[in-house]
This record gives C-alpha cells, structure tokens and sequence, in this order.
DNA sequence: CGCAGATTTGATCCCGGTCAAAGGACGTGG
DNA sequence: CCACGTCCTTTGACCGGGATCAAATCTGCG
C-alpha cells in the first residue's frame, strides 16, 4: 500500500480540520427525515441549465446530490460575476425578497433536490427545528463569505490560489483528485485575481510538486500538509521552499 | 438658502436608491412590538466595551439606537480583523453555534436593545413573523458581504474609497456629515488596503471638491453624485476628471 | 485538417504596498 | 501657558506583485 508510505507524516494532529457543512437535516428523526425528502422534488438539470428563479415553484432551499452548481451574480455594469460554487453533498438558500438577481446554473448534469417556499413553510410547521436548520444554513454561507472577504483582502496570489484549493479539496471530502469544474476566468472572479496569475500560481505550485494536473480542470492534491502551511491561515508559517514566479 | 443653489443637480431620477435595512418588527402589530421591546434589554455601553460572547444571556440579536458597534473577528495569526460596522438604526444577529470568535465592541456611547436566545425563542412561538425577519435579517447581512466580497475582489483603491464613503453615507441616512467612526487603518481592513492608500484616496476626494474633512474622521459629502459616478457601481461610468495622486 | 476556445508563457507597466519622516491633535504635567 | 509625549494622519520616495497586452501552445470537435 502506498498509504504505509504516508501514513506517518498525514497523521496529524488534526487529521480532518474540515467543518461540517451544516445538515438541513440535522437533529431529525428519521421520520421526520423521510417526510422532508418526501416534500421535496428531485430534478436534474443539464449542464448550463440554470434552476427557476421565479414563479412559486421556484427552489427556496435545496441539496445538491451530484453535480456542481454555481452562483452568478448580476452587476451593474451589465456583467456576471461568479460568486460561489455549490459542490454535491451541500445545501442552498435562495434570498428570498432579493432585487439583487443571482442565478444559479448546473455545471454537467446535476441532481438536486429542492422545496418551495410554500412547501418549506408548511413543512416547518410541523417540524420547528426545520427552521432552525435553515437559519444554521444562512448563517454559514454568511461565515463562508466573510472568510472570502479576509481572503480576498488581505492574502496575496500565492495564498489566495492555495486557500482555494485547499477549501474545494475539504468541501469535495478530501479526494485525491479534485474537479475545479470551471475555467481559469472563474477561478479568477472567485480569488480576485485575472486568469493569467490563477494559470501561474498554478503552475507554480505544481512545478514545486504540491499538485499535479492531469487535466486543466483536475487537480491532484500531492502535498496537502504544505499545501495548508502556504495558505496563510495556519499561525506558524514555515520557511516555505520557493514559489516565486520564474521568467 | 444655500440648498437653492443644488436643487436643481441634487434631483437624481433615484435621489434615494437606499435599501432599507430590514426591520425586525416589519409587519407586527403595534401590540406585538409592544410585547417585543419589553422582552428586549435596553444597555449602554461605554467606549471600547465589548457585548458579552458567551453565558444564557448574550445577545443573539440586537439593535443599536444610538452610537457604533464593531464587528471584530480573530485571525489564525492571533491578530484580529475589522469586519463591519454596525450604525445607529440598524440590527445585528450573533453566529450562535459558532466556533469563530466574533467580537462585538461598541464606539462611543453606544445603546443597544438586545435579547437572549431563550427570550428570542419564547417570543418567536408567540409571534412567528420574528423568525422570518431574522431570517431576512441574517439574509441581509449575507448580502452586504457579498457587496463586500465584490467590492475587495474587483475595484481599484479608489473606486473601493468612495464606494465605502457612499455606503456609510446612506447607511447614516445621507446627512451632510458622516462620521467614520474609526481610523484610517481600520478603513484599511474594511476595504482591502493599507492605511497609508485611504488616506491618500481621501485626500484627493477632497483635493477634487467631493468631500471635505472638518477632523479627520468626519467627513462632508460636498457632491454625492460624482461620488457615485466614482463609485465603480453605475452602468455609465463617465470620464471622470482626474482623481490621480499627484506626486 | 482546420477552427474555436482555453490555457500557458512572455514582456512590460503601473497601482498600491512598504519604509521613513514630517506634521497635527490632544492630553498631562511643569 | 508652554513643553513634552503619544497616537494618528499625511506626505514622500521607492519597489514589487499582479494587471495588461500579446503570442504561443494545447484541446476538443465537426
């Protein structure tokens, strides 16, 4: 096994550091569980398919079960911009009374299942702890993107790059390979960098043996434990070998 | 009157295009807020105290009539992070079940209505419309962060200065004089840069006629609409005379 | 193959960070 | 009242990281 390689230097002391996504299901009997899923619809979209933004069918809370949705927002320039990714296995909160239109689009053939409005009200009725779950689940896409405001404004290319990867790695469930799912421009729009200096980071962090790229949108994570060192979160930042950029 | 000699340029096609913040007590009877601010706690705080994080009775939501809070939050390195400002009229809801240290500290005298989680929850089966405001709430604050996110991932120095003057300005109920309430390096941190380029952007805002500066941390909007048009948000960005530093 | 779109690499420039020093505001004590 | 110290703001000089422009690969597909 090449895990015996590896096991001594991936044991650490906190082996798994990843926060559980909060579960809409959380603290549910299994009843309960089964009267939710029940209310909720399961759809598949197509790949640039974007969900219902309108109407009273249109997704109020929902779980993504595969696939990959991301989230654009509109802005005033007449643009899009690209605000975050939904990995399988998470949840979403649509705002509600929200002139600020974002769209949600399926990136490959994604299954989700989603409840309406009406449908999650009356379903809260009887299981109160339903609400509960849904406010946990605002309030952690609110901790998500305060944790991208520190990032987007106080770490440089280098950190933004690895904090990316490393957050997709813990939201896919630390596979080996990990599926970036869009291009180097949305990558961009997500870290604030333009895709010339994501495609560089990159590759740099490759060269230096950290990731490995079979594919453009599939990233091998070679080196998790430097990988976090460099991501500027962690209080002891080592030395750290060369990353500098070379021309 | 001096207000003659504007009228005629202050009279925008959209002279208010604030948001209103959400209201906690949007579209309760007066006898159910009646009932509600009884239930709340009505505090002082002294300059640079901090609200109680923990025990039965922190605040889990709260409102601020009069003076500032800020929201600090601990980085890994063991330093610690502006990430918003609460002013007065406005509602702030705490991450419960949250392992990120928030803090809450207030500027100046600063009166707050807050109330316990448990007395939230008492209220709340009595009143269910409480819960979809704090949802709207929370909702809200995740919109602001996400501005924010955009505001740190896509605009210049200068856009991100007049950018921050525009929303503190609607946010104080546009009056001639916004205070800032905090230094220059805590302008810093809300908008991604260093404490040397606000100040340098904010002179040159002045410099240009669009503010002036009576003390360093007030600041009187002289042309709310060229601030705007600076602000990077407008479809029409118009050429704009010259805002460049002069060396 | 030929084409379009995505990624990578290269060369150059400029904005904003960094370091340093000079004001300014404000309180305390002589 | 002024001298002094502390903290904050402002200004200056310089530099580097990331943006920008441009061109060369790479990839998939009809």
């Amino acid at each position: 096994m090449t895990a015996m390689i590896h096991s001594w230097q991936d044991h650490d002391l906190h082996p798994i550091d990843v926060d559980p996504r909060p579960d809409l299901f959380h603290g549910l009997s299994k009843a309960q569980t089964r009267q939710i899923r029940r209310a909720f619809k399961s759809e598949t979209y197509e790949d640039g398919e974007s969900l219902p933004r309108s109407g009273v069918d249109a997704p109020f809370v929902g779980l993504v079960l595969s696939g990959v949705l991301r989230e654009d927002r509109a802005t005033p320039e007449g643009g899009s911009h690209l605000l975050a990714l939904t990995f399988a296995g998470e949840a979403f909160a649509r705002q509600s009374r929200d002139r600020a239109k974002g769209t949600l689009t399926a990136i490959g053939e994604t299954e989700v299942l989603t409840c309406a409005y009406a449908t999650f009200e009356r379903l809260a009725v009887a299981i109160p702890r339903l609400r509960l779950n849904l406010l946990h689940l605002v309030q952690d896409q609110l901790a998500q993107a305060q944790y991208w405001q520190l990032l987007l404004g106080r770490k440089t290319a280098h950190e933004r790059i690895t904090s990316m990867l490393r957050c997709f790695h813990q939201r896919q469930g630390q596979p080996d390979e990990i599926d970036l799912a869009v291009k180097r421009a949305d990558l961009g729009q997500l870290t604030g960098l333009k895709l010339e200096t994501v495609s560089r980071q990159m590759r740099a962090l490759e060269r230096a043996g950290l990731i490995a790229m079979p594919q453009p949108s599939r990233v091998r994570i070679k080196d998790a434990a430097t990988l976090k060192a460099e991501t500027g979160d962690s209080s002891v930042r080592r030395a750290a070998t060369d990353f500098r950029i070379t021309f």
